[in-house]
DNA sequence: AAAGGGCTCAACCGCACATTG
DNA sequence: TCAATGTGCGGTTGAGCCCTT
């Protein structure tokens, strides 16, 4: 049996809102609020709506601020960054896009967005190369997690959309580096983390102010004293021996541009958390990708060389397990940690403006 | 000018979560 | 603890508009 509908099906209208409906609606929610209750307004505001009807209505076309028509071209990049980071959660990609409804973004995006993007990046009409038997998809929103956005951020590793652009069938790196590195760092976690303290949420956030990366950030994947921050040649070298390529999620700066004079960033949208956050993202993630590849090593020894794509993820898992061992400089002395969610310009101590799209590029503050 | 196919977007639907008693 | 109810969300639908033939 399933649950009583929220109205009389029969007595309510459906349909295009009038201009009459509009104007009651409006004014009664501008006099007496929405009393908390929706299901109740619109009797009380004299209209034959459900309650559901009427909040749509109201959240969608009547409160004030809404923007309708054209979206500027940092919102397109603001959407595709979001979608690629967190999938369909449009209420999420609206809350930062202000007087944008979720309702009109997820529109925008199924009806023009998604096509522009399939034009201008041939690769997205392609099956991703990362899990052969998958098709394209954003991470999917797992309701039942704890922590909703961390869920979806630990894919925000696990899985690789096509926007990442990452190319399986290099293979440079010499697989016993691979090995090794995995064994030293991964065979203690054998259990996945606890999660974060309740009261210790995670927030959305964006600035459009400019940040100097030489004033209070490292710019860096890790710290100055971390052997693997991106400045340092090994992984810069891991990157391009991996065929990774710009557009994907990436931690860390370009060749050092940090370390030079005058050196800032702008237009930077991040996710902003803790530490303890930090933490539990990493220790998740490093927990879950071993877990993949345990299994699929036991299957590839299973099954031998007969199934050479096996293998392929298998290398692919290592790859994505070094990856991620990187990216947890947990350090005593930060105090926050930033998420850049979308591409920015980079001003180089010249004065010359060179555009990036290195999404995932965390900044420690402390 | 008419037909029909494609596109847009407001609105609906059903599900899951949150709240309340 | 549990059931009932309200709310919020993402997926889907379909009326009306637009464009092409």
């Amino acid at each position: 049996m399933g649950r009583a509908p929220c109205c009389d099906k029969a007595s309510v209208k459906k349909g295009p809102w009038s201009p009459e409906e509009d104007a009651k609606l409006k004014e009664f929610i501008e006099k007496f609020g929405t009393g908390g209750n929706w299901i109740a307004l619109p009797q009380k505001a004299g209209l034959k709506r459900c309650g559901k009807s009427c909040r749509l209505r109201w959240l969608n076309y009547l409160r004030p601020n809404i923007r309708h028509g054209e979206f500027s071209d940092e919102e397109d990049r603001i959407i595709c960054s979001l979608y690629a980071n967190i999938g369909s959660r449009w209420s999420v990609i609206a809350a930062q896009l202000p007087g944008r409804t979720d309702n009109d973004i997820k529109n925008y995006w199924n009806t023009k967005l998604k096509k522009k993007l399939m034009t201008t990046v041939p690769s997205l009409q392609e099956k991703p190369t990362f899990f052969p038997s998958s098709t394209f998809q954003p991470p999917p929103y797992d309701h039942h997690a704890p922590d909703h956005f961390l869920t979806t951020s630990s894919s925000f590793f696990t899985y690789t959309p096509n926007f990442m652009n990452v190319d399986t069938t290099s293979n440079s790196l010499p697989v016993h580096d691979i090995n090794n590195h995995i064994n030293v760092a991964a065979d203690h976690i054998s259990s996945p983390p606890p999660p974060p303290s309740a009261n210790n949420l995670i927030s959305l956030m964006r600035s459009d102010t400019t940040i100097d990366v030489n004033d209070n950030c490292n710019n860096y994947l890790g710290f100055p004293d971390d052997p693997h921050t991106m400045c340092n040649s090994p992984m810069q070298a891991y990157y391009a021996a991996s065929g990774m390529k710009e557009g994907m999620l990436m931690f860390g700066s370009t060749a050092c541009s940090s370390s030079e004079g005058g050196s800032s960033l702008s237009h930077v949208s991040h996710v902003n958390y803790t530490k303890d956050h930090h933490q539990y993202h990493y220790q998740k993630n490093q927990y879950q990708i071993k877990q993949e590849v345990d299994q699929m090593t036991l299957h590839d020894q299973v099954l031998g060389d007969q199934i050479q794509t096996q293998s392929l993820m298998v290398n692919q898992k290592r790859k994505e397990f070094m990856f991620t061992n990187h990216v947890s400089p947990l350090h005593n002395d930060v105090e926050e940690v930033k998420l850049n969610l979308n591409g920015y310009l980079f001003h180089d101590g010249d004065g010359n403006k060179t555009t990036h799209y290195q999404k995932g590029m965390c900044s420690y503050f402390y």
